[in-house]
DNA sequence: GGAAGATGACAAG
DNA sequence: TTGTCCTCTTCCC
């Protein structure tokens, strides 16, 4: 589920649901709990994300930090909260709905000072209106490291997960070996706003859409596919199919754990290209 | 019923 | 690079 549009599409549904409510706060599942008494009967003041973190506002300056790492889910439902299913770490529980939280990485109490260390050790995120991406520039276009590595560091670049970073390679033709210094500041350009688009676009709809109308499977007439993430793609989770555009079969290779899925023949640049890395 | 895998990140070596 | 954590779903027997 989580890379940065997720975030920001639950800290938007949080405020809609909770904001200025008084909330119940409960931790089922035990591992929260003393925070949870803390918080339980205050008032929500908002939700917002950075990256993949999300803020949970309460008044008195707590904040809720999240993080849902690789299957944490936060799930929203109308209506009366009934007895958990499952391990829930968090419950927040309003007039007309509650939200469940399980398996996060982090749920954890933050003060205000916690959010800014956040915000400074965070790249900037393509979702935020404060974002800068020359600071991504400067990691990106001096560093050795495959770009698909940077695009996937935090540090670098805020919000990116595996689908995103495979996807945005693909449409702007990358080699993911390819070592940031040798990409173009017009290439990073490029890619940046690509990225704002394609995530505001994840936002709106909650689903990674990254195929272009011309290369719609109905236009190249194919059935339609969609992934389990829920998404059409060009080459994420492919791996072995055709690629969409020229055939060839969607190779994979696991990269730092992850897999990391790409075009050997539209992903090319045949000037420059790079040593395959082990 | 059990194993494997999943859109993540961190620490240890 | 590997191990660890967190939970649920899917697949295979």
């Amino acid at each position: 589920m989580p890379e940065g549009h997720t975030l920001h599409r639950l800290a938007n549904a949080l405020t809609a649901t909770f904001a200025d409510q008084a909330v119940r706060v409960g931790s089922p599942q035990g591992r929260f709990a003393e925070s949870a008494a803390l918080l339980d009967g205050t008032r929500v003041t908002g939700a917002e994300s950075y990256g993949k973190h999300l803020l949970v506002e309460f008044e008195a300056e707590r904040i809720v930090h999240v993080h849902l790492g690789l299957y944490g889910k936060f799930d929203i439902a109308l209506g009366a909260a009934g007895d958990p299913r499952g391990a829930v770490r968090l419950r927040i529980a309003g007039r007309a709905a509650y939200a469940d939280l399980r398996g996060p990485t982090a749920c954890e109490m933050w003060a205000p000072a916690q959010v800014d260390d956040l915000a400074a050790r965070l790249g900037p995120d393509p979702l935020r209106a404060d974002a800068d991406p020359e600071r991504a520039w400067r990691r990106i276009g001096r560093s050795r490291a495959p770009i698909a590595t940077l695009l996937m560091d935090q540090a670098v670049v805020a919000g990116i997960g595996n689908v995103y970073r495979a996807e945005v390679l693909f449409r702007h033709r990358i080699d993911p070996n390819m070592p940031g210094r040798l990409l173009r500041h017009r290439e990073w350009s490029a890619i940046w706003s690509d990225l704002c688009a394609l995530m505001a676009e994840g936002v709106r709809t909650g689903r990674i859409d990254t195929v272009r109308p011309e290369h719609e499977p109905d236009a190249m007439g194919r059935a339609p596919r969609v992934d389990d993430h829920g998404g059409e793609v060009y080459v994420y989770r492919r791996a072995g199919d055709p690629c969409h555009v020229c055939g060839t079969r969607v190779r994979r290779e696991a990269h730092a754990g992850r897999n990391l899925f790409w075009c050997g023949r539209c992903q090319r640049r045949t000037r420059r290209t790079s040593q395959p890395r082990r």
